[in-house]
DNA sequence: CATGCTTCTGTGAGCGTTCACAGTAGAGAA
DNA sequence: TTCTCTACTGTGAACGCTCACAGAAGCATG
């Protein structure tokens, strides 16, 4: 039965309260809290015993008050919201970066920048300096909230290279380049060379890389480069069809697709099974990304793993790194190749 | 050109600066912060002109200290991660969420609390006082970390009829109910007398609920009930699946299928075609949620639409008032037919 | 003219921490 | 002995805000 618990209900205990019960000063107890050190193994044990005993939990409003340090960090997602929403690898990305924080006790702040007017409120709470860091979403190249944030010297790190950024802020992104060669070289080795691709958006650093990475793969093994064997998509599942059409049109002698998402790959099996092409016996169709859509398809996709749990745990290895001084740092993580039934 | 602004880098405004920039005291200041009673119109404008000027925002740690109230709230998603984060009506929730309060300011917290070692972490980060409320999605009834958030008398809102707990806990649902109803008079509008049911889990109110709508409007119609046509799944496809085939070999001459998620309905569309049966003229089929997968189904399917935007923001509205000092509430929002070819 | 009421304003105290500093004790060196 | 050094401990400030209170001013009422 100790003292501080039978008096009064409702307030939580201090650090006096832990104090008094340790019989050692306030500043004894808020050392054993921030690590331990020049405390002596008795003081040590004495206040670990009187926390123990208090229930006491630090009011991290009163440490934030005079550190400075608001110790949580915002998820900050801006722009086109439901697509990312929709995407199933945000959720993996989400449930990452909160879990990896967790693990240092760092709460996460959920920001949606969706608005004009939310842009400005998110980026006032933000500089105001009520997160330490940021783990930035952004579809948008040379976002110009990230271009804020960095002004204003806030950590930050993006998920996926930001381009028209200085360099000097950081990312972690999986290696787009290396992952659509990985798949134009499967379907090399299966023996098709008229490979067609539909690309992601050319405005974004993926699109750009993916397509990059094929016309590499082909130039290494002294395929020609078909000008009408490429067409653009923007992702969706409308565009690949879409893309496959005009690629059907084009080179109606394709015998396969490197299809930069996984959502314009379900379109372009549409679009082919309309046509009487059968996959993968007449095309090959290699996805990107690997979502839950490429095990539904069918046949079932082969395509390219991002990593998206590592992707998270770098994100947030790489803030708080940020946060403790380090320099911004780029991190590109390999992919994977999932063979599956469409090739 | 400010004093404040001009002097030293760094330092944001304090309550203090803008008080010396308006001419008043830090009373005033704060007054006109917190709602501005009391404050001469004079006083409010030069105190609103100096915070614009000064670019002031409050720190919210500072106040925090004071009142006790952290100004901010927790998503508490419990157990299966997993299951919800694929799930996209939970995205819809998420980011209902999110927006609702934002509108109050208010940050959200996201807490994952999946193993048994974050759910301690985490119950003692929310009784410590860190959040003011706890909006919670919680799959199991009778969650250990609700009840003692409710013993502890924080503030609680869950998404879907908590069973197992004192009613005295708020929650925010579609009526289930009402919606499984809506479903099976409109099969039985189509002309349809065997209507077979593949349920929900039974241990859930969803589950449970969804299958007493199914029985009182065949009763209501005088449609005998026949516990052949009644099969349990667990929201998973695949038991949609295995439902589909026992009720077909149970009750071969059923001409409609009431399913109680879509994932699930579309397992159900699988054995049917398997089967041999045509969807809808044979078979109707009816699912429950209208998920995205409802319209990538074949033939589109026609379902019960929860109004998932509408309970996300009724759970914050909820939650808020409680903060408030309201008493808990119970809100069933209505749910919604949505036609497609699957009927 | 005192009294009360309402509206408005300034002031000190204090929320629970950390931080800088001063101070103590003990060990070892001069 | 005295001095220095290290390991440890306690004590007043702050941090930036809100709250309670005291008071001032204006106006109507007794």
């Amino acid at each position: 039965m100790t003292m501080s618990n039978t008096g009064g209900r409702r307030r939580p205990p201090t650090i006096h309260d832990v104090a008094r019960e340790a019989g050692v000063s306030r500043g004894t107890v808020s050392r054993v809290l921030n690590g331990g050190h020049y405390v002596s193994p008795a003081a040590q044990e004495a206040v670990n015993a009187a926390i123990r005993r208090t229930g006491y939990v630090v009011n991290r409003h009163a440490r934030s008050l005079i550190t400075g340090r608001s110790d949580s960090i915002g998820f900050l997602l801006t722009e086109p919201q439901e697509r990312f929403f929709e995407d199933p690898n945000f959720n993996v990305l989400l449930r990452g970066c909160t879990q990896a924080l967790a693990q240092h006790d760092i709460p996460l702040l959920l920001m949606l920048a969706g608005t004009e007017d939310e842009r400005r409120r998110i980026t006032r709470y933000i500089t105001a300096g009520h997160v330490d860091g940021v783990l930035l979403v952004s579809s948008h190249s040379g976002d110009p909230v990230a271009q804020e944030l960095r002004e204003a010297g806030v950590p930050l790190v993006a998920c996926g290279k930001p381009i028209g950024l200085g360099s000097k802020v950081s990312y972690v992104a999986a290696d787009d380049r290396d992952g659509a060669r990985d798949m134009v070289r499967h379907l090399l080795s299966l023996g098709r060379r008229r490979i067609g691709v539909v690309t992601g958006p050319l405005d974004t650093p993926g699109g750009v890389e993916r397509l990059a990475g094929y016309k590499e793969v082909l130039t290494e093994a002294g395929v020609e480069i078909d000008e009408r064997l490429i067409v653009s998509g923007d992702y969706s599942r409308a565009s690949g069809e879409a893309g496959a059409e005009r690629l059907l049109a084009q080179a109606p002698d394709m015998d396969a697709v490197f299809v930069a998402s996984d959502l314009m790959a379900q379109g372009v099996l549409t679009a082919l099974q309309r046509a009487g092409r059968r996959v993968p016996q007449d095309v090959a169709v290699g996805g990107f990304d690997d979502s839950p859509a490429a095990v539904t398809a069918s046949p079932e996709l082969t395509t390219i793993r991002q990593p998206w749990d590592r992707i998270s745990a770098e994100m947030v290895r790489v803030l708080l790194a940020q946060i403790g001084g380090e320099d911004p740092a780029a991190v590109i993580l390999p992919t994977e190749l999932v063979k599956r039934e469409s090739t």
